[in-house]
DNA sequence: TCGAAAAATAAGTATAGACATAATGCGGCA
DNA sequence: TGCCGCATTATGTCTATACTTATTTTTCGA
């Protein structure tokens, strides 16, 4: 590999280095300027190599402090969340979507805290009910600031999942991943046993600083959320 | 903001675009140069900013296909994983560790599956409980590639969990979340009731194509797995 | 001795120019 | 008609240079 210096071989030479501990955890690592002396390039090619491992948490760098091996390394893990329907059709399998409920009205205190909400602002709660192969796959239970999708916006034959993802502006939010047992609300909708094992995702989303929606996913028995790194 | 054009202006504007649907979705956006020329940038500059954009999921780019905005985005989240020992330290509880068991022994035929392993090859299998404050937090159930840790590395003071991400390059792997409810011996060894449910994670690891380890980790109930973006 | 100002340092970023690479599509040939 | 290969094109990347910014270290004065 003796052709032309790709950022890419300046990352596989850094990472190697860094593994057989060259470059122990918790030390220092040359300069941009020496690496790239070193390996032969410019500064730039090696600049994009090390900024790519922070970003996956292989080193950490500070203006001025240069770079370092972390000490306890935090693997990084980026995963896809694509809209309901996709993942059911990704699937093979046969979408479909169910709206049970929509209506305004005052949100549980969580759902306020969540979305750092001032008083009793009426949100637009929206329940619904996503199939795969007629099966229920996903209940959706969304709390909605109205400024953002008015009684206009009609969540019969799109999802409010699905509309918001094509027609908002995202720019930040939190999510939490955990397992709860299926109440008898959930069981009913769900179709599965109560106290049955169900995997569930909260999610809340903003438009810079403004409140867009709270959601939280439960899905049917078995689901799996996948991913590759 | 008239001052220099900075890779994230160009980013914060071609978002603006895809928003406002000045870039519709399933639309091809102008190449690079002509937007370099628009904004009065070097196309590295615009360069930066749509693959930015691209590795978010905003925008979806092939050489000399051109940059289109997706007609169904699928949003990118990032989150971290940290060591077990760090996650409980970070909730500032006291972290202990307790081994199981640790015994030679032929995977299931799951496992094999997973790490692509051929015939009966015996693994080496680990479980070892993870507490928080003295409770149980995190069942880990691990199953070894001998090659990569031999008897020699013993995992009584040290979780495998902690031994391996300190000690081994990792090249890939897959996960999967999802929930699980406690059958006796998760009830038992975790301190909670037979039926509940519980978040888990599946984990295999490889080093280039060679198989390192398979992992379930199963936590006790009311675990949430957090991350923001 | 303490603290504030100045210097030094390393990463962050912008630029112009060049070449590499992967698709795409078109034209020509069988 | 059908297929191969070449020209075209947009992104991908490297280089060399310059300037910016955050942070640490040094220096110097009170």
């Amino acid at each position: 590999m003796d052709g032309p210096v790709t950022w890419q071989s300046v990352r596989a030479e850094a990472l190697r280095r860094i593994h057989t501990r060259e470059w122990p955890p918790g030390g220092q690592i040359p300069n941009e300027a020496d690496l790239a002396a070193e390996f032969g390039c410019a500064r730039a090619t090696v600049n994009r190599a090390l900024r790519d491992l922070a970003t996956s948490g292989y080193l950490e760098r500070r203006r001025k402090g240069g770079t370092r091996v972390p000490l306890t390394p935090v693997r990084k893990a980026t995963f896809e969340i694509a809209i309901i329907r996709q993942d059911v059709e990704g699937r093979g399998q046969h979408y479909d979507y169910r709206l049970l409920a929509d209506r305004l009205a005052p949100p549980p205190l969580a759902v306020r805290d969540a979305l750092r909400l001032p008083g009793a602002t009426p949100l637009r709660m929206v329940r619904a009910l996503h199939l795969a192969d007629d099966a229920p796959f996903c209940l959706e239970e969304r709390w909605i600031n109205p400024t953002f999708a008015g009684p206009e916006v009609r969540f019969d034959t799109i999802s409010a999942n699905e509309w918001l993802v094509r027609n908002l502006a995202f720019s930040g939010g939190g999510f939490a991943f955990y397992a709860t047992p299926a109440d008898a609300s959930l069981a009913e909708v769900l179709m599965c046993d109560r106290g049955a094992a169900l995997f569930a995702i909260d999610r809340t989303t903003f438009s810079d600083a403004e409140p867009i929606t709270a959601v939280t996913l439960t899905y049917a028995p078995g689901y799996r959320m996948v991913t590759r790194i």
